[in-house]
RNA sequence: GCGCCCGUAGCUCAGCUGGAUAGAGCGACGGCCUCCGGAGCCGUAGGUCAGGGGUUCGAAUCCCUUCGGGCGCACCA
């Protein structure tokens, strides 16, 4: 857990809490340390105490040194029923807060919250856009865009429980050269077959076709390269891509491909039938993935309908002298003028629109439709560098709102012989892994209980199987590169979706068997076992708020795991139907708020809480 | 060549903006159900935090440098 500062700490009761024990320790500094400088941090399992105040900056302003500081600032504060113990501990100062008091604080907070317990209002006056998934319309969605669409959901899910209103779009790139390579594959080689011929579901059909088309270009380059007398492996990287430039340029396929695009801009009508036809197929994959994973949108964006738009502000830009002409007629945006970002091609020479064409006009739409204070970006780390010309280049543009743009960046996903690459159709399907997870599941719950019907026996299934894949997602670092390995697939045992589903599942036995109880006037909490679980309901808002600032899931993912391990521990150690008053009672309430956060928490992930499982 | 990121246990990763004895999961080995759900719990083994230098009372964390890896660098998306 992050340090505790009077910026950091949100909800009550713990805001109240952490200012009076500033207060004491700002008293106690004599002078040195104001309420809003004092800053905690967890004290280390095994001193026993729950927070600690380092006592190294107050050394220069009392000339001591700092074990000498903790004795004396110990022996001026004096305990009562916030703060429970202080102690030094040689530099530090070890604060373990009133235990049972802290437990009846925390109970009335969550119990009075009803249900909203984890949530603030910090970014109430924000109006943020998450823009997440944006897949290409010729191929299936893969593990990189699980990746994306669990961290996209999962990060506009956290800031909307700050308060923020959230907007999920999606923008879908249903124009462009890659489009134009499934389209002449297809006129090619399809003979006239459709998904309903075939039975494929659309999106895999197109996708077939697109590496159809990389199949030729690949026979069509061994050739030239034949042809050329040229021996790619004799290359050094930058030959490699000039190389490529030139068989891109001489090859009579990507010809083909080109003059297809120009014709879709053109409005051919029979160029956009076809491309009409393909992109329906291909929505209705998408959807289908979209509705298992549990992905929902509010509004779709299409390249093919704003690139027009960026086209016109460009070329106005042009006419205003903020963008330069190049010697072929490429519109180029002068960022090495103005920064340190290399120029950036925003027109092609033929006039045709790129990507960043659409993506100016888009921002600029998003911006002025939803009246945003923020708009996330959900796009891989690999684009950090685009982004951040595209974000100079809107500046140039005189968009001050530019400013309110941020690159949700999150790191790559990687198979065990490298990165996946769609072209050549090494990747993981997201359909496939979804069904693999599921099916893994379902073994999973056979083992324990064969009995079950089927209809619940699949719906457990899907919320376990879809569990361990969106938590293994969620687990790492927001930045850190995913290690995938297929054949391992993923688990259900250890620090996994499921485990923390099984925590949930075995509070809810607990208090379904409980029958009726009141819960008592102030809580018995005494032994660390169970104050463990009051000091996770403590916590918990603090948590949840620093995920949705720093916009990292794992934040969230991991804080979760640590205390359902403590769940864990507590449940091994303590036991609560047949325990004697009052701390029977304590502990159904506490298990019963501790459910209640639980249930907060996965619905932020969007993993299904389960009674049974 | 230039820019950004990374290197922590056999493997996969935490380590939260410099603090106490560097942690967890998996794997290995050994234990725990007459007891609220064993998808669980406990224990053992395993680390020169890539190497070197520096700043600091204090460095896995900051700076420099070497080595190793990833990503990117104007008409792909």
């Amino acid at each position: 857990m992050r340090a505790l500062n009077h910026e950091s700490v949100v909800s009550a009761p713990l805001t109240e809490v952490f200012q009076h024990i500033a207060e004491r320790l700002a008293a106690a500094s004599q002078g040195a340390l104001t309420a809003e400088e004092v800053s905690l941090s967890q004290a280390p399992e095994h001193t026993g105490a729950d927070l600690a105040f380092p006592c190294f900056p107050l050394a220069r302003a009392w000339r001591k040194n700092p074990a000498q500081i903790a004795q004396e600032m110990a022996a001026l504060i004096e305990t009562d029923d916030v703060l429970g113990n202080v102690e030094a501990a040689g530099p530090y100062l070890n604060l373990s807060l009133a235990r049972n008091a802290t437990a009846g604080r925390v109970l009335d907070q969550v119990s009075a919250s009803d249900g909203a317990y984890g949530g603030s209002d910090r970014q109430a006056d924000q109006v943020v856009m998450m823009e997440y998934v944006s897949p290409n319309t010729n191929k299936p969605l893969h593990l990189g865009h699980v990746r994306n669409a669990v961290l996209g959901r999962c990060v506009a899910n956290l800031v909307e429980s700050q308060g923020a209103r959230v907007h999920r779009t999606d923008i879908i790139n249903d124009r462009g050269i890659h489009i134009a390579k499934s389209m002449i594959a297809y006129q090619r080689f399809a003979d006239g077959e459709t998904p309903e011929s075939t039975g494929e579901k659309g999106d895999h059909f197109v996708g077939r076709y697109y590496v159809e088309f990389d199949k030729a270009l690949y026979a069509e380059r061994q050739a030239w390269l034949a042809e050329q007398g040229i021996d790619p492996s004799s290359l050094k990287d930058r030959e490699k891509k000039k190389v490529e430039e030139d068989f891109l340029a001489a090859s009579p396929l990507m010809a083909d491909t080109r003059e297809l695009l120009q014709k879709w801009e053109a409005d051919d009508p029979e160029v956009r039938e076809l491309w009409q036809k393909m992109n329906r197929w291909v929505y209705q994959g998408f959807d289908a993935t979209y509705e298992r994973l549990g992905i929902h949108f509010d509004r779709h964006y299409y390249e093919s309908d704003i690139y027009r738009g960026g086209r016109e502000l460009i070329l106005d830009a042009l006419e205003r002298d903020v963008f330069d002409k190049a010697d072929n007629g490429a519109v180029v945006a002068p960022l090495s003028k103005h920064g340190k970002l290399n120029d950036k091609v925003v027109l092609r020479a033929d006039g045709t629109g790129l990507y960043i064409t659409q993506d100016i006009n888009l921002a600029d739409i998003k911006f002025r439709e939803f009246g945003l204070t923020k708009s996330y970006y959900c796009v891989g780390s690999e684009q950090n560098y685009y982004f951040q010309q595209l974000k100079a280049t809107l500046k140039l543009l005189g968009f001050d709102w530019a400013d309110g743009m941020e690159h949700l960046s999150y790191g790559m996903v990687y198979l065990p012989d490298g990165k996946m690459k769609s072209r050549e159709g090494k990747v993981v399907d997201a359909d496939d892994l979804m069904a693999e997870v599921v099916g893994l599941a379902e073994n999973a719950i056979l083992e324990r209980s064969s009995d079950l019907p089927a209809d619940d026996l699949a719906r457990r299934a899907e919320a376990i199987g879809l569990s361990a894949l969106v938590f293994e997602m969620l687990m790492v670092g927001r930045e850190t590169d995913i290690q995938f390995d297929p054949e391992k697939s993923v688990a259900f045992e250890g620090k996994t979706g499921p485990y923390l589903q099984y925590v949930y599942a075995r509070i809810s036995s607990i208090l379904r068997k409980a029958g009726e109880w009141t819960a008592p006037e102030q809580p018995a909490v005494d032994e660390d076992e169970t104050w463990a679980i009051a000091r996770s309901l403590l916590f918990y808002p603090t948590v949840v708020a620093d995920a949705a600032e720093s916009l990292d899931p794992s934040r969230l993912t991991s804080f979760l795991i640590e205390q359902t391990q403590a769940f864990n521990v507590f449940y091994r150690e303590r036991r609560v139907l047949d325990a004697p008053e009052p701390q029977r009672s304590s502990r159904l309430a506490l298990l019963e708020a501790f459910r209640q956060i639980l249930d907060h928490g996965l619905r932020l992930l969007a993993i299904e809480p389960l009674d049974e499982m």
